[in-house]
DNA sequence: AGAGAAAGCTATCCATCATAGCAATTGGAT
DNA sequence: ATCCAATTGCTATGATGGATAGCTTTCTCT
């Protein structure tokens, strides 16, 4: 599994990359082109629906609940506290949430009406993007990707 | 409730994941997670050679070839022309490539003989990250990964 | 009541990635 | 042999994501 022989010298043009690069063979490598290629893909058709793959996130992660506070969506999706300021700024100014206090220094952050619909069309898009995604997959190694991915993140 | 409320920005312990996150059992957001994690990671060890994960991949990827150009090694490896300047600036800086001319338009990036020396010391850090990260991944699921991910890139 | 933690925010900074444009050179087709 | 399109390497510039430090207000715990 570490023998990496190249010694193909092609001319350049599109890139097979298993083919030429003696990299393809490292999972960590691989790893970061995958999520990268991905997510680009990802992030074209959200953007059809002006939204940002994190604006996205953020309300799928909210759905129905009324209780998450912005540290709370922060922690939950690995975005800093401070980060998440702009986040939810877009997203109100997008009229997709709005706050509600929860006391005098903590508010929920909750969606409207509109950004009900919205989370609708995001969740068409997520459905459809999740699918196309393991339908690329070899039915073989398909049920294994995801187990992976969670004891990577473990 | 909220029992892991630790002040600290983003340590070890932080999420288990599929416990809270409805979001855990999607491919495409598991595989950016985990590629953020696990990249983070790397980049962390390669910080202690001095080198970035870019940086890092470009000298594994010449090698013992004398043959690519600036704009080969971009194609192959998805990084802009534009993107390969400062790059590789950083490398001839650090004594760790130099440039032979192939004509007067195109030059070679090739390995110095300090360059081939931290190439080892790369290639330690990274088989030891490869290891380390396909030993987090159960056994059933282990051999399953690489062809998932490269399947992705097709 | 007081101390410490947490929430929300501002202000920066850094790294990555993308785009446009430019001058020089190359290479292919006529 | 010449001309034109493509390529190379580069500058300059944004957009984005992510990280840190610090501040004020408020909550919570003892």
């Amino acid at each position: 599994m570490t023998d990496f022989v190249t010694g193909s010298t092609h001319s350049a043009d599109a890139l097979p990359v298993s083919a030429v690069d003696p990299l393809a063979d490292l999972p960590g490598y691989l790893l970061r082109r995958a999520a990268n290629s991905m997510m680009a893909e990802l992030g074209t058709r959200l953007n059809a629906h002006e939204l940002r793959i994190s604006e996205a996130t953020v309300l799928l992660l909210i759905n129905d609940r009324t209780d998450l506070t912005s540290a709370e969506i922060g922690k939950l999706l690995e975005i800093q506290r401070a980060n998440m300021v702009p986040l939810l700024a877009r997203l109100e100014t997008a009229g997709l949430i709005h706050r509600v206090p929860i006391n005098r220094k903590s508010q929920a952050i909750v969606l409207t009406p509109h950004g009900r619909t919205r989370l609708d069309e995001v969740r068409a898009v997520t459905q459809k993007f999740e699918a196309d995604l393991l339908e690329r997959i070899p039915a073989q190694h398909r049920p294994h990707l995801v187990p992976a991915l969670q004891a990577l993140l473990g």
